[in-house]
DNA sequence: ATGACTTGCTATGCAAGA
């Protein structure tokens, strides 16, 4: 099975390349951040020609997620929101059920600076989004993957000092994101790819030709339960969907499931 | 130069992203 994240940075502005990646790759799930649409305004119409059905929680213009799968969807999503988060308006949770998985797509607030109301807020966010994981764990298989906005450690970004101290990789969010993984989850990228470098990177600026300078940051994320980890075969980033006509500015990130009852790789 | 793009807004410059 093929699980695809990507924050897409509107949905309106990239449904060219949203085909573009469904038809190419064809992902079974794929989880998307920053729709930035209505659930009434979701294009639903043209996923379904493309062979997708979604579930979507958005607002208008800022944030949104979505789970599409080739698999028919229920109308409804499994979950809405995340129990706890400051502000449920802000439309940044939702879970489907898909291929025997709760697949739940995330956007983590970006936490603006540190010291503002924002970063505070981001913080709350990711301790609730700690006490979902142990549910979702003890629940049954489960995926939680997104855009989280947080470097796990220095080597997930392309200079820790150029962050200048600021948001995304402060110990404060690294160890709550710890603690989200200490639910009982696995990193599904380093799970395969402990050594990758810029290779890794899931976010670049559109400023400053960042992409092509290679000067990203990891901080779009697949976390597995245990038994979706141990299924994890592979997992790659799709670098060339940040570049071209209109790319978002996250490069979409694959992980590829063995099926469920066969052995998942060893590594 | 902690800016450099890109998006959506009810705009004609701004906030926000990370």
């Amino acid at each position: 099975m093929r699980l695809v994240t990507w924050n897409v940075n509107s949905i309106s502005a990239r449904m060219p390349r949203v085909l573009e990646l469904l038809a190419a790759e064809q992902p079974d799930v794929a989880c998307l951040q920053e729709t930035r649409v209505t659930d009434a305004a979701f294009p639903h119409l043209e996923l379904l020609q493309a062979g997708y059905t979604a579930v979507t929680h958005g607002t208008s213009s800022r944030n949104g997620v979505a789970v599409l799968a080739r698999e028919p969807l229920d109308a409804a999503p499994a979950a809405v929101g995340l129990p706890g988060e400051p502000d449920p308006s802000e439309a940044r949770w939702v879970e489907a059920d898909v291929a025997g998985l709760r697949v739940a797509s995330v956007y983590v607030p970006n936490g603006q600076a540190v010291d503002t109301p924002a970063f505070a807020d981001k913080l709350t966010f990711l301790e609730h989004a700690a006490e979902r994981a142990a549910k979702l764990v003890a629940h049954g298989p489960a995926v939680i993957t997104g855009d989280v906005n947080v470097c796990p450690t220095d080597a997930d970004a392309w200079d820790i000092t150029a962050l200048h101290g600021g948001t995304h990789a402060t110990d404060a969010e690294r160890e709550r994101l710890a603690a989200v993984l200490d639910a009982g989850l696995v990193d599904a990228y380093r799970s395969v790819r402990p050594h990758d470098g810029n290779e890794a990177f899931t976010w670049f600026d559109y400023r400053g030709g960042a992409y092509h300078r290679r000067e990203g940051l990891r901080i779009d994320h697949v976390l597995a339960s245990p038994h979706v980890a141990a299924r994890v075969r592979d997992a790659w980033v799709a670098r060339p969907y940040r570049k071209g006509s209109k790319p978002s500015d996250h490069a979409p990130l694959f992980v590829e499931l063995a099926d469920d009852g066969q052995p998942g790789r060893a590594s």
